[in-house]
DNA sequence: ATGAAAGCGCTAACAC
DNA sequence: GTGTTAGCGCTTTCAT
């Protein structure tokens, strides 16, 4: 029932309380036959340093924040991601709401950073572009890794993928196919993906001497409605497009479901394809094209970076984005026009 | 930067450190001129306790472990439902992956309860239906809330829904739509929601005189595959149903999905139904019709649980298993058969 | 109703 | 290479 403790270990080992925090800190400064011995006390005590206690002493508190806000596949995956690593690591994963629309954002972050001890925070889109969430987090030395951020890209650690290269690939692919006239709806223009997947659009068209037709490119939000929106108009336009690229997954659905109740085929009267590969792009009929994230991968690789600068007193210098590739995903949802 | 600590909330309100601890625990025994001397002061201040200290000093940690294994949209809404509700009430939610098919479960449950700090757990199926993981728990003294658990019913608190209620409504849907050969994709049978769901297909078919024919009823295990070979094996019988219920979402996609690649119309040649409601039964085309759990309301009841039982030494006695309607969302997934 | 003292289990800063 | 001594910021117990 009462659980062990360091000193427990130490006395059984017959040294003293720092040289188990050494060893079981993998610290330098301890002898070979002292490490495997104290070792060995503590697996047959079953001992675990307890989270608490380290973070009340020390520097590092073992712990690493994931602001969530919304449930969205794409933030889960990257979630489960950093979850899996932070258990590899012998970490722990706190999830926190970041609520940009509270009344007062900057008290909130003011609780989150001085209640919690975490060694760092994951943020994702669009919470990792606020500047009340950044500085609260910069005032209060706890650095953050963000994915696919739009601003102050000099500000620490980013994660991200091509979103260019990929948006110029999956437009590639139907233009391959023989499409002409091509649909794009957008993501949130505050969106550093949204801006990147229009300008590889744009290139790929390009490399073929197309001129994009202003009114083959839509708004839209990454949001269901939107995308619904989008197809409406496009699909209702004198010369509709062959072919829709929607920016993410969840629009092209939309994009889908509004040509299938107009009564139009995909992908024989509409090819159409999406961003992200959520799980629903390869459950529907026909299953979507889409582009492939590795956001498990890629929360997996934030929660790496906030762990291994953990105790660290300096951020060893503005790293490179580190870029994870996207994968094209060929279903049903393309064809080549009529 | 140095963080504002309890002892400058006390000197600062003339008060003794451990007045101010009083108040901020809302505990009796301060005079109400005094207490809101103390909240003054910290609100000036911007003091917030720290919750490795507290964890570490006292005997609750403000913090909640939620068990999560893979991305899901039940466990995703049950997860921010949590969070919302720990953190309204200024707890953590600290999420941990338990792996079932670990090779040394014990130990991975054993470094669990010991390393961290959290005052209860929320388990879902099939995590808190394990001998193991109950047991651990139950060791180490942290309670836990279960998410409609199939065994040791008594074990402590549940939050459910009434499967079987749910599954008969959705079964009348369809026989009121005319349907008399209906069919059947079941879960996992060690999941409780499974046989609780076939048993009110059961009864809805009952109440109208109807014995369910044993072809009909097909194995599943909740993911899309099997709703795959379910709706295969259906839809390839001689007498094939009019309509099939899914017992989740994910396989009733998998039904459309195959009956559009084998050129059903549906609802027009085959109806569909699911449960669940997840994100994507709302985007498709035609929609499914499905029963909607309040999973993030489940969630929230779970965290609001274990939060106010913590700090007390005794569980209030095993309280009856908390139940939460679903509701029917019909789409366009179901009609009358031809 | 309030306060003083004693830890919780660990790491930090030094000694040796 | 190893041990000693102090805390970290709270809650606890026990006085008053």
């Amino acid at each position: 029932m009462a659980s062990v403790t360091i000193t427990d270990v130490a006395r059984r080992a017959g040294v003293s309380m720092k040289t188990v925090s050494r060893v079981m800190n993998a610290e330098p400064h301890v002898r070979q036959e002292v490490r495997e011995k104290v070792l060995h006390v503590a697996r047959e005590l079953r001992y675990r340093p307890k989270v608490s206690a380290r973070s009340l002493a020390g520097a590092r508190s073992y712990q690493v924040g994931f602001a969530l806000n919304v449930v969205s596949p794409y933030a889960m995956h990257a979630q489960l991601g950093a979850l899996r690593a932070c258990h590899d690591r012998g970490f722990h994963l706190v999830v926190e709401p970041i609520d940009l629309s509270s009344p007062d954002l900057a008290s909130d972050m003011e609780a989150l950073v001085n209640g919690l001890a975490i060694d760092g925070m994951i943020l994702l889109p669009p919470v990792c572009d606020d500047a009340v969430v950044l500085g609260a987090l910069d005032e209060a030395g706890i650095p953050c890794v963000r994915l696919a951020p739009a601003t102050a890209r000099e500000r620490g650690p980013i994660v991200e993928v091509d979103d260019e290269g990929a948006a110029r690939i999956i437009t590639d692919h139907l233009l391959d196919l023989g499409h002409r006239r091509i649909g794009l709806i957008q993501g949130p223009p505050n969106h550093a993906a949204s801006v990147r997947r229009l300008e590889g659009f744009r290139k790929a068209l390009a490399g073929r001497g197309l001129q994009p037709d202003p009114a083959l490119i839509q708004p839209g939000t990454f949001y269901y409605r939107t995308g619904l929106e989008g197809a409406e108009r496009l699909l209702a336009l004198p010369d509709p497009p062959t072919a829709i690229f929607a920016s993410n997954d969840e629009m092209a659905l939309a994009v889908m479901a509004k040509a299938q109740a107009l009564g139009l085929r995909v992908p024989e009267d509409l090819s159409v394809a999406g961003f992200d590969d959520i799980a629903s792009a390869g459950m529907i009929w026909p299953g979507l094209t889409t582009m492939r994230q590795p956001m498990a991968d890629m929360g997996a690789a934030a929660a790496e970076i906030i762990i291994s600068r953990s105790g660290k007193t300096s951020a060893d210098g503005p790293a490179a984005p580190l870029r994870f590739d996207c994968e094209l995903v060929v279903r049903g949802s393309t064809a080549p026009p009529r």
